[in-house]
Order: C-alpha cells, then structure tokens, then sequence
DNA sequence: TGTCAGTTTTAACATAGGTTAATGCTCACC
DNA sequence: GGTGAGCATTAACCTATGTTAAAACTGACA
C-alpha cells in the first residue's frame, strides 16, 4: 500500500481514450503504470499480423513492461486500452530505487513479483495441459464479469485459438 | 551472490539419485533448492495421468515451487532428477527474512524475480504464438547442450504435444 | 552373443482447430 | 426507418497433432 500511495503522489495521471495505445511493442518504456478506471488488453503481434493477447489488465492493477523497463530493451509487447482509462505513470526506476531506500517498499515489490509469477505459472499451466475448450470454461468462472466487456475476437486471442474456433466451442 | 553464499553455508546439502523427486506435485514444500550439479525437470501431472513439462532446471539454478512456500499450498508441480543430483535446501522463509534485514539480498531477490518472470514471460510468448515446430527449433538453438541430454519423450513434454508428433516433425 | 527393457519410428485413422468466404446480426448514426 | 461498419455465425475444406498399435532400434547386462 505505501507503494501504491508513492505512485499516486509521485507519478503523473495520463488518461487515454479507447482503442489508443500506452505503448507499442518494440518501443521502449521505462515505466509502470497504476491502472485507476478502465480495461486494458497487452498483446504480442507476430511477424505475420496476428495478434495474441497475453493478459487483459484491470483497475487496480500496476503494469509494464518489466522486462523492456529494467534492462532498457524494446518492450515484447503492446499495452491498449479496451475502455477509456485512467492511469498513473510512474518510472520503474523511481521505484527500484526507492526500493533500496526502503525495506518495507522492496518487500512490497517482492509480493508483487511474487504474485506476478504466480499469475504467470497459472496462466502457463492452461495453455500447455488444457484445451481450448477447457480454457475457455476456466476463464468464464473466473472472470465472469470480465467476459462480458469483451468482444468474441478479443477473448480468442487470448485463448490463442481463432474468433472461428471460440464460435464453435460455444455452440456445443 | 550473498543470497548464493547465504544458501551454500546455512543450507543443508540433499543428493538425490536418478529418477527420484525432491517435491511431488500436491505436497507441502516450503524450501528453496539451490542446484549445484546434476539435472532437474518441474512437470505437471494432469487428472488422467498425462506429464506436462514446467521447465528444466540446470545447475546453478534457484528453484522451489515458490508458490507453495510462500502461501503454504500444496506445490503445483513435482520436481525430479534426471540425472543424481547435488541440491542445497533451505527454508524459502529464512530467505524471506534474511530479505526484511537486508537491503542487499532484497534486491536480490527483486533481481530473481524479475528474470524469473522474464522467463516466464518468454515461454507465454512461445506456447502462445509459435507452432510446436518453431518451439522444437527454439529450444534447439537455445539450448543445443540440454537437447542432447534429454529423451524425445521429455523434449516432447516440453513442447506440449505427444513423442510421436515430435519424431514426425524431426523427419522434415 | 542373446535377451530384454526402454526408446524411437512408422503407419492408419480420428479430431481439434485453422482458413476462407459467405451470411446474418446489432447498433450507431443519418 | 434506412444504411453501413464491425462483430458473430455457419459451412466447406485443410492441416497439425492426438491415439493406438506394431515394428525397429539401442544399450545394458546375463
């Protein structure tokens, strides 16, 4: 929670409209972003065109690209907005370093990216034991809510089947 | 490198011969396992019996199911020598307040975390978007000396698709 | 050297999911 | 109320991978 509070204090509200991008695979961003109001998808683009959705970002969550932000490397992966949104954009660095100054942030840090590996292993552990099918079940009971808000197109790529194959999974 | 040197003199040393497991899938395990030689696979086992490969754990690396540790759940996933094994196991709460009293192996572990979860991120990105084809590639390029040691079967695992289908796409 | 267990290959058939394209639906906007 | 854009469904056909089972290979050991 103090980390939550130093990025609503420290960082900058930036808000942006649906459809817009935070920001684009294969740039750099040094920052992360504390999510306030809205729905966000962060998706790979292949070389080919097509696009996979990794996670589907929800308020109240902190997210970047961790990797691109740490090791100053082009991002994996784009971040766009489902809804309109309302973020707090703070550098990752501003909280690596506090985190040296401060016990009780680098503690809070280490739950986060514990609870981020966790998400990971789950999320890993779906796609390579289950079907899509079973996927698809699995993320209608744990995101009901979710599933709502988003378009078929939008919930295949996450499943990383075809809007085509969802449509006839739910015909069964 | 403290955490490491934390580890080699507070740890306790485990051999643990061909074949056997250090955790099981189901099981409480709240210790953290520092490989000094030998090699290791983290697989899933499914309701009707079928192996899933985690990932492969090489000497030098850090693994435990941290999941399990730090939320006192049963692991997801078992952990089994390939080859007999030289492990230094110790408590992952030792570490956990090892961390609360320095800054130091803090940001260690913060490092750990980080490259954990960029690993992570890498093999989504795989299952996600690759064919098993350019999976099987990957991993030969990535890791021509792993690849070696391995049986077909356990590269298949890995991959996510059955020892037939992965003898059907080396014939090409 | 012969045998056996474990591993890999091959083959035949079944199924899930991809691709393309046509059709139907829904909702915002004129 | 009519029109068009984007979304969802359906259908026909294709390909990758699964399943099962048999055959071939390999290496350890009697």
């Amino acid at each position: 929670m103090e980390l939550q509070k130093f990025i609503e204090t420290n960082g900058t509200l930036i808000q942006i409209e649906k459809g817009e991008q935070v920001f684009a695979q294969g740039e750099l961003c040094d920052y992360v972003y504390l999510v306030k109001t809205g729905l966000l998808k962060a998706f790979y683009l292949t070389e080919n065109g097509k696009e996979t959705i990794k996670s589907f970002v929800q308020s109240g969550t902190i997210i970047g690209s961790l990797n691109a932000a740490h090791c100053h490397v082009p991002s994996t992966f784009s971040l766009q907005a489902i809804e309109a949104c309302k973020l707090i954009q703070v550098p990752f660095k501003a909280l690596l370093t506090l985190s040296k100054e401060s016990i009780s942030i680098s503690q809070e840090l280490i739950q986060i990216l514990l609870s981020l590996s966790l998400k990971k292993e789950r999320r890993e552990f779906e796609l390579l034991t289950l079907s899509a099918t079973q996927r698809y079940e699995n993320l209608c009971s744990a995101e009901p809510e979710l599933v709502k808000n988003l378009t078929q197109n939008d919930i295949a790529k996450y499943l990383g089947i075809t809007p085509v194959a969802l449509s006839r999974i739910k015909n069964k």
